[in-house]
DNA sequence: ATGGCTGAGCTACTCAGA
């Protein structure tokens, strides 16, 4: 089974782009983070007819997450966390792989800048919020994968340059912090998985070309529960949809599980 | 060292992104 994650920075934007990605690379389930739109405005039919189906938590200009998949999503959950702030960062489900049941999360954690504002103490409050409801789950020995935009640089190779990125709250060692605690629980980090020293990003910002420059970041993720790492197959992330006309700043992660 | 770019909503400009 392939399931790919992508920060699309708006589905309407991007559709003709989603959908040559979709064609050539064939995921069994595709996670979509910031489709900035409401889920009256998403292009189900364009999806629809290339046989996919859509699950969507949306939200007018800002955030939203979805699945577009080809395979039976059971129990679709749009409040996993109790947001506050009412945003739409997050949406679950569960997939059946051979005898195994797994729950899918699909994340886009706030941003979080700059860091002495009130966007910061949110970023904090949503991961303590997420991590206790993980920390629960988990401890009914379930099957987890967590995909989608973190938001978290997890170590200094995962940035072009980690000093320029010290009081940035990618970067920032309290947010780190609770990247730790998310992989202290069980987690594995798929790709550290498969390379340990391996300089790759999934993102690059649109200014003065950072994407040329390969000034990048590595801050989309794959995290699943130990219980599944006899199943993982492989790990790639894929670069073609942002060396696209028109791309999204990021590009999909994608995962081979078995 | 800073500002560079993109999208949504709306139609002038701000907010948000990271």
């Amino acid at each position: 089974m392939l399931i790919a994650s992508w920060n699309v920075n708006s589905v309407r934007a991007r559709i003709e782009n989603i959908l040559t990605y979709i064609k050539e690379t064939n995921p069994d389930i595709l996670m979509l983070q910031e489709i900035k739109t409401e889920e009256k405005n998403f292009p189900k039919e364009a999806f629809k007819e290339i046989g996919y189906n859509s699950f969507i938590f949306g939200q007018k200009s800002y955030n939203g997450v979805a699945f577009l998949t080809k395979v039976k999503i059971n129990n679709i959950c749009l409040d996993f966390i109790k947001d506050p702030k009412k945003q739409s960062r997050i949406i679950t489900g569960e997939i059946n792989l051979k005898v195994k049941k797994i729950k899918i999360i699909n994340i886009y954690v706030p941003n979080g800048n700059p860091i002495d504002s009130e966007k910061f103490d949110y970023k904090i409050k949503w991961l303590e919020m997420f991590i206790k409801n993980i920390k629960n789950i988990i401890k009914k020995k379930e099957s987890i994968i967590i995909s989608g935009d973190f938001n978290i640089i997890p170590e200094e190779i995962d940035c072009y340059n980690a000093k320029k990125f010290e009081n940035d709250a990618l970067f920032k060692i309290e947010i780190r912090k609770k990247y730790r605690e998310l992989i202290n629980l069980g987690l594995n980090d798929v790709f550290r998985h498969f390379y340990k020293n391996k300089i790759e990003y999934t993102y690059w910002d649109y200014f003065a070309g950072s994407w040329q420059k390969n000034n990048g970041l590595r801050i989309d993720h794959f995290l699943v529960t130990s219980n599944l790492i006899e199943n993982l197959k492989k790990i790639n992330i894929n670069k073609k949809p942002r060396s696209k006309q028109k791309p999204s700043d990021h590009t999909p992660i994608e995962l081979e599980i078995n």
